[in-house]
RNA sequence: GGAGGCUUAGCUCAGCUGGGAGAGCGUCUGCCUUACAAGCAGAGGGUCGGGGGUUCGAGCCCCUCAGCCUCCACCA
C-alpha cells in the first residue's frame, strides 16, 4: 500500500511504527539456506543501564554492515544478546537491595539471584527498547544471554578442559583485591590512576649493633605483614648487616635482613621492606627466601588482629594513626610528597588492595602464543585499522596469568567440587554423583571468561549444530578500541584453542565517543548524551548518520550537535527530493525499462554520476569506509542529484515531447530509488518510509543498485559543457551584481543543443544568439568560450581590473607549467599520463592568457 | 619505563597507494526561483605545529624538536 508523503519531514512520524513492522515481518531472521551466510555478533551490553552514545555508535556501524550485506543477497545473521556483566550488576543490585532496608546476605545467595534475574529480565526489556529505537536488525530469534544454560555448558566445558589441560590452576598468589565489592579482580581491571602521597622514610633499630637504618615505603599500615627488610648483597652501606636484625617500627617485632640483589640500590634508601602477602614483588622474594607471608588486613580493607591496636580500623585510617605514632616515638625520618600510580578497582573505583589470596588463574603464556602465532598464517584475524594488530600483540605478549575468580554470586559458578572429608577436588561438567558428601566451590568465573566464548557458544557450541556449521567463524566484529583486552583479544585465544579457527574473519576498531567539549562521557562530569534524547530531537537516522560519517578509522569522534543537525537536514533534502518526484509522477504511474525510453542528455547523465556513486559507495562500505561512503553520497545527494539533475528536469517534465516527459519522470524515480537503497543502511527509516510511498514491498530486503552502465561519454560532456556556462553565469551575476531576474544574452564558441539552451533559460534567464554586438566579455568554458555584451552590464573599469588579475594568473600557472615541462628529470621521470595532462593544460593556460590579452587590449583602446 | 595517536580554514574535522588543499558549521553578498528559507546562488578564509632530509614533485615517506592525548607497566 503505498502512502503519499507528508508534506514536512517529521522524524517521529517516520521512525514510529516502523520497526514493529519489520521485525513481525521477519526480514532480520537469518536462515535462507540458498544464499552465502554473513554474520555478526553484537558485543553483548551490560544489564546494567541504559544504552550511551558509545552503544550506538558500535551498533549503528554494525546495523550498516547488516543491511548493507542484505541487500547484497546474503543471509545475513546478526546475533542479538546480553552480558550478565557481574560485578557491575550485582553492584546495582546491592545498591537497590539497600535502598530496601536489605542486603544479599540477608537474602541469601538463593533468593539474591532471584533479585538479579528480575533486575536482568527488566533492564533487558529497556535495552531492546533502545535497539528498536535505533532501528537494528537483529535476529532476535537467536538472542542470547551469557547466563543461558547453553552458554554455561560452554562456560563449564572451557573450564573443565583447561583444568585437565593443566591450563587453569588454583592458587595462592598475591591479586588485585577490591575491598568495597570484596572480590579479586584481573589485572586488566585495575585502573592505574595517579595520586599524590607521601614517601615515607622510618628508622629501624639494629638488633645487634643498635645503629638506626632508614627504610621508606608509601604504604606504611602493611608493615603489620612486614617479614624482613631487604638489602643488595654488594651494597657497601648494608654488607656489614648480614644476618643481622632490625626492630620494626610499627610493631617493635624483630626482622631478618636478608641479602637480594633484586634490590635497586640507587631507589630511596636502597633497603626494602618485605611485605609478601601485600604486595606482588615481596611476595616473590618469600618465595625465594622461603619467608612467611604474613596478611594484615581483612577483606573489607580494615586491619586485622596483626595490627594491634589498630585492628578494625580502616587501612588508611591505620596508615595516618600509625605515622602519627611512629613519629612520636621518634622512628620518622622524613615524610616526602610523592606522585605515583595507584590502581583503582574499574568497577568500585576504591584502591585496590594487593592481596594474598587463593584463587582460580588461566595460565596464559600457551594460549597466547598461539594465538599470537595464527596471526602469522593466513587464518589469521584482519584488524581494521592495522595498527589495533600491534596492540593486541604486545599485550598478548606480555600477558600474566589471569585470575578468574570472583567472590561474587552473580555469574557462572565454578564447575569445581571439594570432597567435604578427603579435600579431594572435582572438576567436571556434571556435580558429582553423591553431592551430598561434596561442596562446590563458592565463587563465579570472571564475566569475562563467558564474554570471552561469545561468538560459538551463542551459535551452540560445544554442540555441533547447524548454526555453527554455518555462522562460525563469524565475519565481522565491531568494537571499541578500550574492550581489546578485555574481550577481543580473549574471544580470539579461546576460538584458537577450542574451536581451531579464529572468533571472527575483521575486528573493525572504532575509538571512544567523546562530549562536545572534547572530555570523555561520563556520569560523574555530567556531560554525557542520552542517544534517546537524540532520537527524540533528530531522530535515529540522522544520529546513525551523524554517528557512522564523521570519523576518520579507529579514532575517537566527539559529539556535536551542530553536525546531528546537519545529518537532518542532509535527510530532509532527501525528503524534500522525494517530494519532488512525487509530485511530478500521475496517478498510477508505472516504472519503465529505461533503456527503451529516450532519455536526454541530463537524464543520461545523472545515470552515469549514479553508477559511478554506487561504485564508490559500494567499495567504500565493503572496507568498512562509512564515512567516506558518506561523504560520497551526500556530494551525489545534494549537489548532483538535487542542485542540478532536478533544476534541469524542470525543463525536460515542461516538455511538449510526451518521450521526453516519460524518460525525465523514469529517471527520476529510478535514480531516487537507487539513493534510497544506497542510503537505506545508513538511515533505514526515512529511507523506508520514501520507498513505501513509490513502490510494492520492504526496502530493507530489496537488492542492492545494479549499475545502468551507459557509458555514456557524450553526455557527460554535454552536461559538463551546461553546468561550467551557468556556473560562469551565476559567477558573472554576483559579480556584477546583475540581479538574477534580469535576462542576458550570451555568445557560445561551442553549439548547444536546443534541450542545453532551454535549459540555460530555465536556470539562468540567458538566452544563446549567434552574434553579440558591441565589446564583449569573454570567459572560458569547457571546451570553449562564451561571451557577454558588456553594454548588458554596468562597470566596464571592474572588468578590466577583473581581466588584469586573470591574466596575471595566467602567465604564473603558464611558467609554472613552462618549468615543469622543460625540467627533463620531470619528463623522465613522471608517469607519460601525468606529464600529458600538464602539457594540455598548458596548452589551454596559453589559449586563455591571448583571449584575456586580446580582450584587456581592446577594452583598453 | 615501554607503545600508539593527534597537531590542516574562525570552530569541529576529512584528506585512500606522494601528482596542483576539502566538508559541515560560522562569516560576507544577493535571492521568498511553484521539492526544500531547516532553502537557493555566489564570495572570502589555510606558509597543512617548527626544522631538516628523500624525490622531478611532500599535508602524505624518513629524521628531529615542540605541544596535546591515550593505552600498557609489580620500582619499595
Amino acid at each position: 500500500m503505498k502512502t503519499p508523503l507528508e508534506p514536512k519531514y517529521d522524524h517521529k512520524s517516520v521512525e514510529s511504527n516502523q520497526y514493529q513492522s519489520w521485525v513481525d515481518k521477519g526480514y532480520f531472521n537469518a536462515g535462507d539456506l540458498s544464499k552465502k551466510p554473513f554474520t555478526i555478533v553484537i558485543p553483548p551490553p551490560n544489564v546494567t543501564g541504559k544504552l550511551h552514545l558509545g552503544h550506538a555508535w558500535d551498533t549503528s556501524l554494525q546495523d550498516i554492515i547488516a543491511r548493507f550485506k542484505r541487500m547484497q543477497g546474503f543471509d545475513m545473521l546478526w546475533l542479538p544478546g546480553m552480558d550478565h556483566a557481574g560485578i557491575a550488576t550485582q553492584a546495582k543490585v546491592d545498591a537497590r537491595l539497600k535502598t530496601q532496608g536489605t542486603n544479599r546476605y540477608e537474602l541469601g545467595r538463593e533468593k539474591f539471584l532471584e533479585q538479579a534475574r528480575a533486575w536482568k529480565e527488566e533492564y533487558a526489556g529497556h535495552i531492546r527498547q533502545q535497539w528498536a529505537k535505533m532501528g537494528l536488525s537483529l535476529d532476535y530469534t537467536r538472542e542470547r544471554f551469557t547466563l543461558d544454560e547453553g552458554l554455561n555448558k560452554a562456560v563449564n566445558r572451557v573450564f573443565v578442559d583447561l583444568y585437565n589441560e593443566g591450563l587453569i590452576y588454583q592458587g595462592e598468589r598475591i591479586i588485585n583485591w577490591d575491598p568495597l565489592a570484596k572480590t579479586a579482580l584481573s589485572n586488566i581491571e585495575v585502573i592505574h590512576k595517579e595520586v599524590e602521597g607521601s614517601f615515607y622514610t622510618f628508622s629501624y633499630t639494629v638488633v645487634e649493633t643498635g645503629e638506626k637504618i632508614a627504610v621508606s615505603t608509601t604504604r606504611p599500615e602493611t608493615m603489620f605483614g612486614d617479614v624482613c627488610v631487604v638489602v643488595h648483597p654488594e651494597d657497601p652501606k648494608y654488607t656489614h648487616l648480614k644476618g643481622l636484625h632490625v626492630i620494626n617500627p610499627a610493631n617493635h617485632e624483630v626482622l631478618p635482613i636478608i641479602m637480594d640483589d633484586y634490590i635497586d640500590r640507587e631507589f630511596g634508601t636502597g633497603a626494602m621492606k618485605c611485605t609478601p602477602a601485600h604486595d606482588p614483588n615481596d611476595f616473590a622474594l618469600s618465595e625465594k627466601h622461603d619467608l612467611p607471608k604474613v596478611i594484615c588486613m581483612n577483606p573489607d580493607g580494615t586491619m586485622n588482629d596483626k595490627a594491634g591496636i589498630f585492628s578494625g580500623l580502616d587501612r588508611f585510617e591505620c596508615r595516618k594513626q600509625l605515622t602519627k605514632r611512629i613519629t612520636e616515638e621518634g622512628n620518622t625520618v622524613k615524610v616526602e610528597k610523592h606522585i605515583h600510580q595507584v590502581g583503582h578497582s574499574e568497577r568500585t573505583d576504591v584502591i585496590v588492595e594487593p592481596y594474598l589470596s587463593k584463587q582460580w588463574f588461566v595460565k596464559m603464556k600457551p594460549l597466547a602464543q598461539a594465538a599470537i602465532d595464527a596471526q602469522n598464517s593466513s587464518d589469521k584475524v584482519t584488524f581494521i585499522p592495522d595498527r589495533f594488530e600491534n596492540i593486541f600483540t604486545q599485550w598478548m605478549t606480555n600477558i600474566e596469568d589471569w585470575c578468574i575468580s570472583r567472590q561474587l554470586w552473580w555469574g557462572h559458578r565454578i564447575p569445581v567440587w571439594f570432597h567435604n572429608t578427603t579435600k579431594e577436588v572435582y572438576v567436571g561438567l556434571e556435580a558429582p554423583k553423591d553431592i551430598e558428601n561434596w561442596t562446590q566451590d563458592e565463587d563465579v568465573l570472571d564475566t569475562w571468561f563467558s564474554s570471552a566464548l561469545w561468538p560459538f557458544s551463542t551459535l551452540g557450541w560445544p554442540e555441533k549444530t547447524v548454526d555453527l556449521e554455518r555462522y562460525y567463524p563469524t565475519d565481522v566484529l565491531v568494537t571499541g578500541y578500550d574492550i581489546i583486552f578485555f574481550w577481543a583479544a580473549r574471544m580470539i585465544f579461546q576460538a584458537r584453542y577450542f574451536t581451531k579457527s579464529v572468533p571472527f574473519k575483521d575486528a573493525l576498531i572504532h575509538g571512544l565517543i567523546r562530549a562536545e567539549d572534547g572530555r570523555k562521557m561520563s556520569k560523574s562530569l555530567g556531560n554525557g548524551i542520552d542517544p534517546m534524547e537524540v532520537i527524540d530531537e533528530y531522530g535515529a537516522d540522522a544520529l546513525r548518520f551523524f554517528l557512522t560519517t564523521n570519523s576518520a578509522p579507529g579514532l575517537d569522534l566527539r559529539y556535536s550537535q551542530e553536525k546531528v543537525e546537519a545529518a537532518w537536514n542532509y535527510i530532509n533534502k532527501l525528503w524534500n527530493a522525494s517530494r519532488f518526484v512525487e509530485m511530478n509522477l500521475p496517478e498510477g504511474f508505472i516504472q519503465e525499462d529505461l533503456k527503451t525510453l529516450k532519455l536526454s542528455a541530463s537524464d543520461r547523465w545523472i545515470l552515469e554520476r549514479f553508477d559511478a556513486t554506487l561504485e564508490k559507495v559500494t567499495a567504500a562500505n565493503e572496507k568498512y569506509d562509512f564515512a567516506l561512503a558518506g561523504s560520497f553520497l551526500y556530494e551525489f545527494v545534494w549537489d548532483d542529484y538535487c542542485s542540478w539533475y532536478i533544476e534541469l528536469s524542470k525543463s525536460n517534465l515542461n516538455s511538449s515531447d510526451p518521450e521526453i516527459v516519460k524518460a525525465s519522470r523514469n529517471t527520476l524515480i529510478s535514480v531516487l530509488i537507487g539513493i534510497l537503497k544506497l542510503n537505506h543502511p545508513t538511515m533505514p527509516f526515512v529511507t523506508e518510509k520514501i520507498y513505501s510511498s513509490f513502490a510494492e514491498g520492504a526496502l530493507c530486503v530489496s537488492s542492492w543498485p545494479v549499475a545502468y552502465g551507459l557509458h555514456d561519454s557524450e553526455a557527460l560532456n554535454q552536461m559538463g559543457q551546461l553546468i561550467s556556462i551557468i556556473s560562469q553565469i551565476r559567477m558573472i551575476r554576483t559579480e556584477y551584481n546583475v540581479k538574477p531576474a534580469l535576462p542576458l544574452d550570451i555568445e557560445c564558441s561551442v553549439n548547444l543543443s536546443d534541450v542545453q539552451k532551454e535549459s540555460l533559460l530555465k536556470m539562468v534567464k540567458t538566452t544563446v544568439v549567434d552574434k553579440l554586438s558591441g565589446e564583449l566579455m569573454t570567459r572560458s568554458i569547457l571546451n570553449g568560450t562564451l561571451s557577454i555584451s558588456l553594454t548588458q552590464l554596468v562597470d566596464v573599469e571592474a572588468e578590466k581590473i577583473r581581466l588584469s588579475k586573470e591574466k596575471e594568473k595566467l602567465a604564473s600557472e603558464i611558467s609554472r607549467g613552462e618549468g615543469m615541462l622543460s625540467n627533463p628529470r620531470f619528463t623522465s621521470a613522471a608517469p607519460a599520463a601525468k606529464v600529458e595532462e600538464e602539457k594540455k593544460k598548458l596548452d589551454e593556460y596559453k589559449r586563455q592568457f591571448e583571449l584575456v590579452s586580446t580582450q584587456l587590449n581592446n577594452l583598453s583602446k
